[in-house]
Parts: C-alpha cells; sequence; structure tokens
DNA sequence: TAATATGAAGGTCAAAGAAAGTCAAAGTCA
DNA sequence: TGACTTTGACTTTCTTTGACCTTCATATTA
C-alpha cells in the first residue's frame, strides 16, 4: 500500500515534472494541509525522498515569506556525478579519497583548478579542525556530495 | 510568496542599477508609503540586505531635507579578501552572514556563480547536519576561511 | 540677535506574527 | 520484531509593526 510520504513524494515529483525550471518551491504548512497531515511529515519525505543521494539539493528560508526549494540535479548522459555521489563517497571519506575524485574531476574536465581548490580547502583538516577527528570523514562525506550535485 | 522586505530590496537594487553614480539617495518615508509600511521596515531592509557584509555603506541624516544613502562598496581591491577573511569573518559565522559576504564577491566579479554555489553549499545546514547545532558557525568561519584563500 | 519652539525627518527596540526545523515517542506493517 | 511512518510539542529564524527617541532646519519670540 502506498503511505502518505509516498504520496507526497510523487505529487512534489509531479509539479516538478511539469515545472519549467530545474527547482519547485513549496510551502511546507500549505502542503501540510493538503495532504491533512503534520508539517513535519513534509520533512520526513524530504529527508527520505529528496536527499542528495537521490540527486536533490533542498534549502530553504523560515519565517514570513519562507519556502522550501527543491533542486532536481539532472545527471544528464552518464550519470558520472550521481554515480560518485552514491558509490564512491558514501557515509564516509577519507581526505586521501576525496582528492583522489576530485583530481578525477578535474582529469573529465567536469571541474577547472579553481574548483578542484575550493573544494579540497573546504576538506582539508585545517578547515576541519575544530571537528573531532574520528568525525570528520563523515562531514567530508556530505561535504562532498553537497559540493558535487551543484556542478550537474 | 515574496515577502515584502524582498521585494523593497529587489526595489533598491533596481533604482541602484539604474543611477549613473555608485549611490542613490532614498527617503525612508516615502519609501514606506510607497510600500505601505511603518517606516521602520526600511531599516529592517537596509540592515538585513544592503549591510557591510554584502558590500554595502549607508549613511543618512535625520531631519528636515533628510535621506538614506547607499553606497556600493568596490570590493576586490588590494587586500580587500585578506580584511574580508580577518574582519569580516573573524571566529563565528552564521549562515545568513556567509551569504551575504559570498554575495559581495559575486557583484564584484570576484567569483562566479558556480564558485558560489559551491561555497553557498559546503556551508549549508545540510552539509553540516552531523554537527551540533552551536558548533556550526564557528565551523563556518574556518570553511569560508579556507575557501577564500585560493583568492589571495 | 540670541534663545527657543516647532515640525520634519530618520533611529531603536521589543513584541507579535509567520514560516520552517528538530526530535523523540507512538503507530503501522511486512 | 524491526524498519519505516506519522504525529505533536517545542525551537529557531525571519518579518512586520508600533511606540517612543534623537537630530536637524527653520520659524518665532524675548
Amino acid at each position: 500500500m502506498a503511505s502518505l510520504s509516498d504520496v507526497i513524494e510523487d505529487y512534489i515529483i509531479d509539479i516538478m515534472a511539469s515545472a519549467d525550471k530545474d527547482s519547485v518551491d513549496i510551502q511546507r504548512n500549505i502542503l501540510a494541509q493538503r495532504f491533512q497531515c503534520a508539517p513535519s511529515q513534509i520533512n520526513y519525505v524530504l529527508t527520505t525522498r529528496f536527499n542528495n543521494d537521490k540527486g536533490y539539493i533542498v534549502e530553504s528560508r523560515r519565517g514570513g515569506g519562507g519556502y522550501v526549494r527543491i533542486y532536481k540535479m539532472n545527471v544528464g548522459g552518464d550519470g558520472h556525478i550521481e554515480r560518485i555521489i552514491k558509490d564512491s563517497i558514501g557515509e564516509s571519506l577519507t581526505k586521501t579519497r576525496a582528492e583522489s575524485i576530485i583530481s578525477s574531476l578535474i582529469d573529465n574536465n567536469i571541474i577547472n583548478e579553481r574548483e578542484k581548490h575550493i573544494m579540497t580547502r573546504a576538506l582539508s583538516d585545517r578547515s576541519l579542525k575544530k571537528i573531532f577527528h574520528g568525525d570528520r570523514n563523515t562531514i567530508r562525506a556530505d561535504l562532498l556530495k553537497e559540493m558535487l550535485l551543484i556542478l550537474v
């Protein structure tokens, strides 16, 4: 049986398909009203169905005029980035592996030198010096996934 | 869905773009009348949208013949990035302030759209979701400082 | 002429309002 | 039983408003 979350997921996918842009804006409370559910269920759908492992970027703003904006990263062609995000990165990523992934992006002309430097610095131990050593690699995974998604 | 503050922001950006000079003068009460809002809302827009982090300087005079003058700073000259790193960022940086700083870099053609997105995503709450809330802003400061270093 | 009143700006701050986010407990279903 | 869903109380962030304050130019008055 399709759960309510599935229905909401389908609905969002639907309006994304019929939108001209590669993003849609929704309003959490309005959506919750439409489906007669708790507003936080929308968040549940977003984190389980529209996360970056699935190729989505979600950004939002609170307060008056608030919104949730969902970008679908359309991986055309070979789905290279999407594969990297799903298969190569996973839950945890060492600095060395991160650098080799970034190098491969350079080799494939997906990013340029400057972009490489930005990413490398973000993932460096200096950037993450305040984070407990044992936690850095999971943060690195999240960081690189999020940064890579803008490329597709 | 755009808030009134957004609309006023756009309006001011508009008249700045069509002005020959690098500054525009507005009158608070007149603007408030035009947008049917409390005069203090203009101040709100000024402090949230036209602040130093975004590369603006605002000066004003009270009394009869009073005005508000908004200057757009020229970012990018000698040692500017260094100053941002040292003075604007410091030890801790909210997401909002980070986005302001990044938007001033875009405005001055110091970074491009893709670079902006890479940085913004790296600093987002989603990238940092595994980090305890109270610690995120110090990590943000470290991250942005490191990433900006590629520009000097 | 010097002091004072008046009105016309803009400034500040805190409270109320409007969204979205978090988290853990309870429910459901294979 | 274990993974996935659903809910609701509480939190955080951003916006809007209004009451009250400060500053300045000018008109009035002693």
